[in-house]
DNA sequence: CGAAGTTTTGAGGACCTTCAAAAGTTGTGG
DNA sequence: CCACAACTTTTGAAGGTCCTCAAAACTTCG
């Protein structure tokens, strides 16, 4: 049921779901906890495939979704798109809008979504203030950057067959870790040319490769879920490895006590 | 702590590099400065195609490239590889150091190269007790995550040609930024081999894709040296756009006077 | 129940890979 | 300073992975 609090549907918006993704990484106090929490948010809710910001905008608040899915994504002149990553309940898009002033990529919803956004202002001068948040803020960004990479050697490196498989391996986890499936069940909520979208490759060949992957009995799919049958052979193929989502938390701070 | 020009042949192992890097960014305190120029480095001297870190290591170190050039990267089992990010002088390679505790990738030099480390625990002390340091590190790891996006189009959606005129084009740039020629001229320490890499190709490719680029009149090679002769030639075919460098620093932090 | 969207199938072709070898360059020791 | 080995670049040829286009089958939703 509802391990979560967060909902769609509560009256005021609130930023719990992060919060609480952050203590699952490190302590925090309940003194920033307050602070964190009294952050003024403004709720957005989009339909599904709708973009939320576009390349080029100019970004001064930073957003976090509280349900549904959203992707960011770079386009190319020809039209082509890549899609760079994928955000679940409980992420922040966005944190680097504190930071750098426009967005060099887009983001849009995949199904019906709910966000929350924060003044960028406001997350600046808290990370200012409150140096255990600074250091959760760069954590997530550090975790941003290590996904990147994993999907620079994804879209590089891997077979069309291998990019497929890691993609569901990596939702299969993260839903996993905010509390949705056991890691093989899933729900995927992307159209075979999101899939095409994020592993570079055409909606043909991703049919092709889930047709593969469902004929060798490693995955079923049924609607829109997907079942991961045999999760050895799948990371196997895909050559996953779970690390590179860090679902540790970071190092600790030295004591000085 | 005496103002020194940065050099591979100075006695004391010091940040200077990485200090100049971060003022042109914004503006550093006089005292912020003097802390973490009296963070104790250590250098490391490397001869040419070395492994300075990998894949796995438990890391406690943060690294910075003093002089020389170096690259991050994964492999695959098949032995592919795909280098994810290069590093020139003035660059912190490992910021990510400071709160992972693994390297989720490797790091290897292309040229002799001297590298300054420091103890991630150093780092992240400096961090807690300087909000000014913690947000230029945490804007370092967000430029990172910038050009790794920028990486996965690279590879996800562009041609041979483009993926190879983009490279050239970001390398140009980067030297440009650290003062090492115009913007046209660089020196490109990379073999054939290591492009192939970077771009997600193979080596054989690479060099097709450069004889067309010579062949277009569009860059010339002597030696190490490319000299782009048509950059906006170059620049349309690459589709490239330099505001993911992100060389005009962060958004500045709110003042509360 | 019809319309729009999505998945599946087929066929042909482009882009890029692999393998192999020749040509050119760089570095090293005698 | 040359000779030779090792490395790097270049060329050629054959082949495979993945793409594009197009249409049919299936699903979803108003």
């Amino acid at each position: 049921m509802a391990d979560r609090p967060m909902s769609a549907f509560s009256d005021e918006p609130t930023l719990d779901g992060y919060i609480a993704k952050l203590e699952k990484r490190s302590e925090i106090s309940p003194e920033t906890k307050v602070a964190f929490c009294s952050l003024r948010a403004q709720r957005i809710e989009l339909a599904s495939h709708q973009d939320f910001i576009r390349e080029g905008d100019a970004v001064d608040r930073c957003s976090f979704v509280e349900e549904g899915l959203v992707s960011r994504y770079k386009t190319m002149r020809d039209g082509g798109r890549q899609i760079l990553s994928f955000h679940l309940p409980g992420d922040m898009i966005d944190l680097h809008a504190s930071l750098l002033l426009v967005a060099d990529h887009g983001v849009r919803t995949h199904v019906p979504t709910s966000i929350l956004t924060v003044a960028a202002s406001d997350i600046l001068a808290l990370a200012a203030d409150y140096p255990e948040l600074a250091r959760a803020f760069w954590f997530d960004t550090l975790v941003d950057a290590a996904i990147f990479r994993e999907w620079t050697l994804n879209v590089g490196r891997r077979s069309a067959r291998q990019r497929v498989a890691h993609l569901l391996m990596e939702l299969a986890h993260r839903y996993n870790q905010i509390g949705e499936g056991d890691g093989r069940r899933f729900p995927l909520q992307l159209i075979q040319a999101d899939i095409a979208d994020a592993t570079g490759l055409s909606a043909v060949h991703v049919n092709r490769s889930l047709q593969y992957m469902r004929g060798e009995r490693l995955i079923r799919t049924q609607g829109r879920m997907v079942e991961i049958e045999d999760r050895e052979g799948l990371a196997r193929l895909a050559e996953f490895d779970d690390r590179y989502l860090h679902p540790e938390g970071p190092r600790q701070h030295p004591r000085i006590d």
